[in-house]
DNA sequence: CTCCCGGATGTTTGCGTTAACATCACGCTC
DNA sequence: GAGCGTGATGTTAACGCAAACATCCGGGAG
């Protein structure tokens, strides 16, 4: 900076003028200093500006991985936003689901510039780590139901099951059996939820439920067991991966979707209206997710506090042809 | 600091040396640092420290998006092995694969505390954004051919392809038609080049070009357009989710595979073992590729240089159901 | 007993930037 | 024409940390 400064004859100070875009500074000894700026391949050096103004613009984000369609989708919103604001985007991954790793996150994070942090996980993990955010960090919540105790962004989890369920429920069927997902994710124990007290509220048995994992592989093991049961006309799948497989262990059993069997997935991935058939399911909104984690965290950071609530994201049904009325096997 | 360095009745070197695990200071000092630290909360800060050593420890990583499985995996990846080499990881998004997209993700660069970048993106896109990389910052390239100006780290495209075409060529296919991604791709070229190469090699017809976008959809409308020429047998798509399309298309068409027609697809995404029918494919190591890029990165950090050169990551055909030997139609 | 040496700890300084204040020149008013 | 205000620019200091150097202490060699 001071060879900049002295390359335009000025002071330094007015060459942090130009680069802060601060007024004040007349017209020509502007593009001096910006000449001066070119010529010698100055760039602030973002770590001493950063002492200097005690915040680093720069979000953390702590989340398991990025191979789920949601949680990438998430992020990248989260990235696009942010860059909006101003702000940059530090991936904290979390090398494994257990206490250990989250641990190690929470580490690591003590080391990290951040001004705020999302966290894209259930909260209990959190307990387990016995969360000692960095004082002066502020926290945004996704997946969880941790609304007392930090802000909550996350889709309507509960209001997309009990679509899909009704959805089923109008075309006729007697009632719907269910895929979960794993049992530590809060979205899958909140679809799930919502699948059982809907069926409840309609009068309607409540068939057990068949355990997945989120993979593909896991909703064919689950439409194997799923085949096997006659009564079974209607599924509802935690999310679209699981509705993959369950089409194809239905299609390997002979069994005819929508024909025998409707199929609701959630998500909506892109893929899913490519599947055999284009798959019933629930859009989930990711983009507003991120948009409403990032503008929630950013009211925090600059002191316009809102406190712990939750911001539910809706969703909406998209009709596909993996959904007919029971019995309507065609020929 | 001070305050720590107070309250534990030492002087703020102390701290520092005990905060750095510095030696030389004596376990009961250490001890008492330590407990005041805990006692107020003291995090170091990361800026005053960025700036005093001159280095971030961050590295960026510029893409055009996660939605696709291979970017979101190699990110991943990335962020694993960066966090191992003690480096945050900050994404970089470009907002639109566009010149103005590509610019503005620079300018904003610019301001970036990193010390090396990592580009997922073709690189001509950097070149119309001429290019002006902030001295000092190093650069590694996924997805492009510029190993003669950076060091670049890839998928071997070229072998996959000629892997997955030789395959439906010693099932007995006559030629292999070919479903290639968008053109601004590298990769997506590569995998053309080396489909076209290998055809003629084998002194093959070359039929016409399908061009789709990466999407399931595209897929579909080129399955459609496929499904109406009798002679063909075989198909290549450039990625999974293409071929996710074919599926749809010939299976609506009402051409079996692998009975009528036999599918191979490329990228191994997790799914593709639940399509109907599972897919054959050419497996990508993404967590390869990360791993590499970080590593040729950092080394170039650490200035132990290596200049320009590609390191290929190989791939490898796994064979599920989607293909078999032409003509083989059941029943 | 003195001197010296080495390990533990303290003091000083500067990293690059910007806020706050100081200065300076110019033009206007009375 | 003196005084004053305004806008442009310069000077100083501090952000939090750690490298370099300074100091202090105790113990061993002579």
């Amino acid at each position: 900076m001071a060879d900049v400064a002295r390359l335009a004859g000025v002071s330094s100070q007015t060459v942090s003028r130009v680069s802060t875009g601060h007024p004040g500074v007349v017209e020509s000894t502007r593009q001096q200093v910006l000449a001066a700026m070119r010529q010698l391949g100055y760039r602030p050096n973002s770590a001493a500006r950063a002492l200097k103004r005690g915040e680093f613009r720069t979000l953390g984000v702590i989340l398991f991985t990025l191979a789920t369609t949601g949680n990438s989708r998430t992020v990248e919103a989260i990235a696009g936003y942010a860059a909006k604001e101003g702000y940059a985007i530090t991936l904290i991954p979390v090398a494994a689901p257990t206490q250990d790793g989250v641990l190690g996150a929470f580490s690591r994070l003590g080391e990290l510039a951040v001004d705020g942090i999302i966290v894209i996980m259930e909260v209990h993990l959190l307990d387990a780590a016995n969360l000692n955010l960095p004082p002066g960090v502020q926290v945004v919540v996704v997946d969880s139901d941790a609304g007392d105790r930090y802000p909550v962004v996350d889709t309507d989890q509960a209001d997309g099951a009990r679509q899909a369920v009704r959805h089923l429920l109008e075309l006729g069927h007697e009632t719907v059996w269910h895929v979960t997902g794993p049992a530590e994710s809060f979205a899958s124990e909140r679809r799930t939820q919502a699948w059982r007290r809907t069926l409840l509220e309609a009068g309607r048995a409540v068939p057990p439920v068949q355990r997945g994992d989120w993979t593909a592989d896991s909703g064919y093991r689950a439409g194997l067991a799923l085949a096997a049961e006659p009564e079974c006309t209607a599924v509802f799948a935690a999310n679209d991966q699981m509705a993959l497989g369950l089409l194809r262990a239905f299609h390997e059993r002979g069994r005819t979707v929508p024909g025998d069997v409707s199929i609701v997935g959630f998500d909506d991935i892109p893929d899913s209206s490519s599947f055999i058939p284009p798959l019933t399911t629930v859009h989930q909104d990711f983009a507003e997710v991120g948009r409403r984690c990032v503008q929630g965290l950013l009211r925090q950071i600059r002191n316009e506090p809102e406190g712990p609530g939750t911001v539910l994201v809706p969703t909406r049904m998209v009709v596909r042809a993996s959904t007919a009325p029971p019995g309507s096997r065609r020929g």
